[in-house]
RNA sequence: CGGGGGGUGGCGCAGCUUGGUAGCGCGCUUGGUUCGGGACCAAGAGGCCACGGGUUCGAAUCCCGUCUCCCCGACCA
């Protein structure tokens, strides 16, 4: 291709409403333009690079025994009401009706699309296990979308379920997926971590996510530098922090200020730890107190995993525990509330915490002598620093972004929409099954967020829209003129190549050479061209040398398939 | 949905406080000079100042409403 001819509208300056380096990247080098919040047109130079990263995501799924297929994404309202989600997505499912006033949505996922196959045309053991995949454009009225493209309403999501007789026929499904993504995001040029995932809307027990590291991301993992222990942030966990007080009688004290954590420690000069934080929340509609250490937040996930929570309202804490929040505990309460406590509270004493009267805490509190513990659950947000539950080394909290997520659905939608084969002995089973996501956009602006400078993208080779760069300098002179069109018609036979026979200055060449990030640029001006040399470097600054012209296809072929570049 | 910030030639911005001929940089067109890191000169084209109402002799500017985009929180590929 000749980028005369070529549709790549760079752009110097940083577009207004950007905030992070992909997304402002993603414009300016000419591969996507914003058409309404959270939908992105791909222009051609975009939509090779996503093409790329989807041919290799088909290659590694049917590496494993997927067969690839292609589901509706207009889809009726009965499947989704048979599992509850029609109601259960809420807001954030695209719904629509037709001409016939019958309830449609555009699909947001495709569980039980899948599912209704898979309940008509599987019937018997021997036709397990199965593979299903799609890529496929999804439909989810987000919130909010951000980001850029990280989080949107429109996406394209390789979507794949696995279809077994049992869990130990899945947990190789499992594995072969994990294994698929891991490749797929290595031939991608990312560095990524695999995570136990919290597992949303989807349901289902085992579950992992695939995390890239980067600044901009909107997720959070913990991970354990010295013995590898890597969550996502939600469900981390860690040591009790192993700080003790001495043992003292329980006291009431005034305290008349603002009855939060921090008023409280300041106000008494004791460090957060010493003080135990009272939640009120209603779980199935019952009262019931959390107790955490006072330097940890409550995890929402984690509180999720209680039942349905909430937290109680001002005048319900008034009305069930007689004092205002801040200055509330289990401790000396008539009515009895029952009450679970962090697990790294564990049995603490010399604490601090609400006296059920306003402006009053308790301290001494020694939590096996003056309360009654019904559980200790895993509450708490691990903090960053906080000593690693196995290891017991500083926890690291990193900012990412979830590439990919592969999870058990177990026999949850093969139950609600009756999907059952008969086993060997006659007998009827639910299918069980396993959902495994990945998106190409998100898999693409994090290749940009983690393969970019402060002049632009750096291409890894394997997804590239172009792996080599001619640059004429001066496209009037015609030896450089002729010169470039031998090397680019040589190597156009071989490879994808871009010539950039604009009528430009070097200066806008080189700038925007570095912007699109092509791996390998050739380089034909006068100067080496008097020695009969070309210079050839790569984006990435490895390398840089003058070859000879008549070399350089050979060369740069060379180059391509070596490991310089990524 | 709550909180915050925006919408002015294609792009990035100024102007708005204190109403009075719509401006700058980039890009674009034409001609010329340049050509190893966003060149220079000259001449041009291009704007219902998001939209709808008001106030005023007069509104990009003041007031009310609407739409829309971005950021922070509940969601997830």
């Amino acid at each position: 291709m000749k980028w005369s001819k070529a549709l790549i509208p760079t752009l110097k300056e940083k577009p207004k409403n950007v905030e992070n380096v992909s997304h402002s990247l993603s414009i300016r080098a000419g591969l996507v333009r914003p058409l309404v919040s959270g939908v992105y047109s791909y222009l051609p130079f975009g939509w090779k690079v996503l093409s790329n990263i989807i041919n290799i995501i088909k290659e590694e799924m049917n590496k494993i025994g997927g067969q690839e297929l292609f589901l509706p994404a207009l889809t009726p309202s009965e499947f989704w009401k048979e599992t509850g989600r029609w109601d259960e997505y809420g807001k954030e499912m695209f719904k629509l009706k037709d001409r016939k006033n019958r309830d449609m949505c555009l699909a947001p996922t495709h569980e039980e699309v899948i599912t209704e196959i898979a309940r008509k045309e599987i019937t018997s053991y021997k036709d397990l296990p199965q593979i299903w995949y799609q890529i496929q454009t999804k439909f989810r009225d987000e919130i909010r979308p951000r980001g850029g493209l990280f989080r949107l309403r429109q996406f394209i999501m390789k979507d794949s379920y696995s279809f077994d007789t049992d869990d130990e026929m899945f947990k190789s499904n499992y594995a072969l997926h994990r294994e698929a993504y891991s490749n797929i995001f290595k031939r991608c040029g990312l560095d990524f971590i695999i995570v136990k995932a919290s597992s949303g809307l989807m349901g289902g027990s085992l579950s992992e996510e695939f995390m890239t590291f980067s600044e901009d991301g909107e997720d959070t993992v913990v991970v354990c530098e010295k013995c590898g222990y890597k969550a996502n942030h939600e469900v981390a966990v860690s040591r009790n922090n192993g700080v003790n007080f001495s043992d003292e009688p329980l006291e009431k004290i005034h305290t008349p200020i603002e009855g939060s954590i921090e008023k409280v420690s300041g106000f008494l000069k004791v460090p957060k730890t010493k003080l135990m934080k009272s939640l009120l929340y209603l779980i199935d509609e019952e009262p019931i107190f959390l107790l955490l250490d006072g330097e940890h937040e409550l995890s929402d996930e984690k509180l999720g995993n209680l039942g349905n929570a909430r937290a109680a309202t001002p005048d319900e804490i008034k009305t069930i525990v007689g004092a205002s929040s801040g200055y509330i505990s289990p401790i000396g309460l008539k009515t009895k509330i029952r009450t679970f406590a962090d697990t790294a509270l564990g049995s603490k004493k010399g604490l601090i915490t609400g006296a059920n009267e306003d402006m009053y805490h308790f301290k001494g509190v020694n939590i096996e002598r003056d309360l009654k513990v019904d559980k200790y659950v895993d509450l708490k947000l691990v903090n960053d620093g906080d000593k690693c539950e196995s290891c017991g080394a500083s926890l690291n909290i990193k900012h990412s972004i979830e590439i990919g997520h592969i999870f058990n659905l177990g026999v949850k939608y093969s139950t609600l929409m009756k999907a059952f084969f008969l086993d060997n002995t006659g007998e009827k089973k639910p299918i069980v099954m396993g959902s495994y996501g990945t998106s190409p956009e998100r898999i693409m602006m994090s290749v940009i967020e983690t393969h970019q400078d402060k002049d632009g993208i750096i291409w890894p080779s394997e997804i590239a829209p172009y792996k080599v760069l001619v640059i004429p300098l001066n496209i009037e002179k015609p030896e450089v003129k002729n010169t470039a069109e031998t090397i680019w018609s040589a190597l156009r036979e071989k490879t994808e190549v871009l010539m950039d026979d604009r009528d430009e200055s070097v200066g806008v060449k080189f700038k925007d050479a570095s912007l699109i990030g092509i791996p390998l640029q050739i380089i034909v001006g006068e100067r080496s061209l008097k020695n009969g040399n070309v210079e050839i470097k790569s984006r990435d600054g490895a390398i840089s040398k003058n070859v000879k012209k008549e070399e350089v296809v050979e060369e740069a072929l060379k180059l391509m398939n070596s490991e310089f570049i990524n």
